[in-house]
DNA sequence: GGATATCGCAACTCGAAGTTGCGATAGATT
DNA sequence: AATCTATCGCAACTTCGAGTTGCGATATCC
C-alpha cells in the first residue's frame, strides 16, 4: 500500500484555470466594469464553466479581490537619479503610466471606485497604495542626507501629496491626466517641501537660537 | 366648458412622498452602501410602496442621482478673512467637515465610490467638485490683488492642490481626516503657491527685465 | 494504462430589479 | 361638504444573476 501523497494528482488543471479566469476577469472589469460584471461571463470569456469558478472561489468578491491582488503585484522601481526632482518627476510619471492604461484604470476603478463597500477590496487598496509609498521613501530620504531637502522632511506626507492630485484628477475630477499632470505635480511637491512644509513645527526645534 | 387646468389637482402628496424617499435613500445610503442599497429597502423605510418609487423615479440609478443632486444643492460659504492663509484653512476645514459627518461620507462613497460606472453620477460628482472649485476661486484672485500671491497664480490649480489630499484620504488611504489634516493641506498649498508653483512657466514673462 | 482529482453540465433555490392592472385614498375645486 | 381625479397601495408577475448540488466526463499524474 502507497497510500503515499494524499493531496493533488491532477493539480497541473488548476493553474491554467486560475490564469484564464484572471485574465477574463480583469478583461471583463475593463469591458463592463465592477458593477456589471457577472461571475458566468467571466467564467464564458474564460472558457470555462461556473462551476468551476466557484469551487476555486469563494463568490464574486473573492473572485475580484484576488484578481486584483495578482494585477497589483508588480513592483514598481524606485528611481535613484541624483536629484530630488528628476526622482519626484520620475516617480510621478510612472504613477501617471501604471493607471493611463485601459486595465490600469479598470483596476483602479475596482478598487477605490467599485468596490470600496468590501472592507478586503478597500484594505487591498490602501495597502498597494501604502506599500508603493513606503518603498518610495528612500527618494526623501538621500534628498535629505545630500542637503537638498529641508531636515526633518516627514517622507510620507511629501510623497501623498505628490501623488494626491493624479489621484484626485483619475477619481474626481476625470480630468485628462498625462505627464504634465506628473510634472506639475511633482512641482508642488518640491516647492511645498523646500519651503519646509512637510517639516512638523511643533517638534523640538532644530536650531531654536 | 371650464375644462380649463389640464395639471395637478392632487399635487401635494408628491411633494411629501419626494422627500420621504429622498430621506430615506440616504438613510440607506449611510447604512447599507450604494451597493446593497434595494429599492423595496427604500420604499419600506419611507413607508411607500416600491411601485410608488418607480413610478416618479425610472430605475435605482435615477433615484440615487436624484437624491445626491438634491443632498449636494447646498452652497458652503467662501470665507473672506483678509489674508489667504486663513482664507485657505477655512475652505480645507469646511471641505473636511461636509465628508466627515455619516451621511457626507455615504454621499462621497456613492459619488466616487460606489457608482462611478454612472455616467450621470460620476458626472454630477466632478460637477459639484467643478462648482464648488469654481466660486471658490476669489479666494486666490482677492489674496493676488493683495499682493499676497504671485502674479499669474492659477486659482484652480491652487485649490485642486488644497483638495486633493483630503479626497485621497477619504477615499484612498482611508486615513482619519480631521482639522489638522485640512490645516496641512493649506499650509502645503501655501507653500507651494508662495514659491510660485501655480504659475504657469512659459508663458509671456511678467517682468523679463 | 489506470486511479483520482478536477471540470462540465443541468437543474435548482433565492433575492432583487422592474412591470402591470385594479382597487383604495387623499387632495384640490366648486 | 361633496365630488372628481391624480396618485398611491397591493398583489402577482417576469427576468436576471448569485450561489448550490449531484452526477457524469475528462485530463493529469504515476
Amino acid at each position: 500500500m502507497e497510500a503515499s501523497r494524499p493531496t493533488a494528482r491532477p493539480v497541473g488543471r488548476g493553474v491554467k484555470v486560475r490564469e484564464a479566469v484572471h485574465a477574463a476577469t480583469l478583461a471583463e472589469l475593463v469591458e463592463k466594469g465592477y458593477a456589471a460584471l457577472t461571475v458566468e461571463g467571466v467564467a464564458q470569456r474564460a472558457g470555462v464553466h461556473k462551476t468551476t469558478v466557484y469551487r476555486r472561489w469563494k463568490d464574486r468578491e473573492s473572485l475580484l479581490v484576488d484578481a486584483l491582488a495578482e494585477h497589483m503585484a508588480v513592483d514598481v522601481p524606485v528611481p535613484d537619479t541624483g536629484t530630488v526632482e528628476d526622482d519626484l518627476r520620475a516617480l510621478a510619471r510612472s504613477l501617471v503610466q501604471s493607471y493611463t492604461s485601459p486595465t490600469g484604470r479598470a483596476v483602479l476603478a475596482a478598487m477605490f471606485t467599485g468596490a470600496a463597500r468590501l472592507p478586503e477590496i478597500a484594505a487591498a487598496g490602501g495597502h498597494v497604495f501604502r506599500d508603493r509609498l513606503t518603498r518610495a521613501e528612500p527618494v526623501v530620504t538621500r534628498a535629505v542626507e545630500r542637503g537638498e531637502l529641508p531636515v526633518g522632511t516627514d517622507p510620507a506626507e511629501l510623497l501623498k501629496t505628490l501623488a494626491a492630485p493624479i489621484y484626485l484628477s483619475l477619481l474626481v475630477t476625470g480630468d485628462p491626466v498625462d505627464e504634465a499632470t506628473a510634472d506639475q505635480a511633482a512641482r508642488v511637491a518640491l516647492a511645498a517641501s523646500l519651503a519646509g512644509a512637510f517639516v512638523p513645527p511643533d517638534v523640538a526645534g532644530p536650531a531654536p537660537g
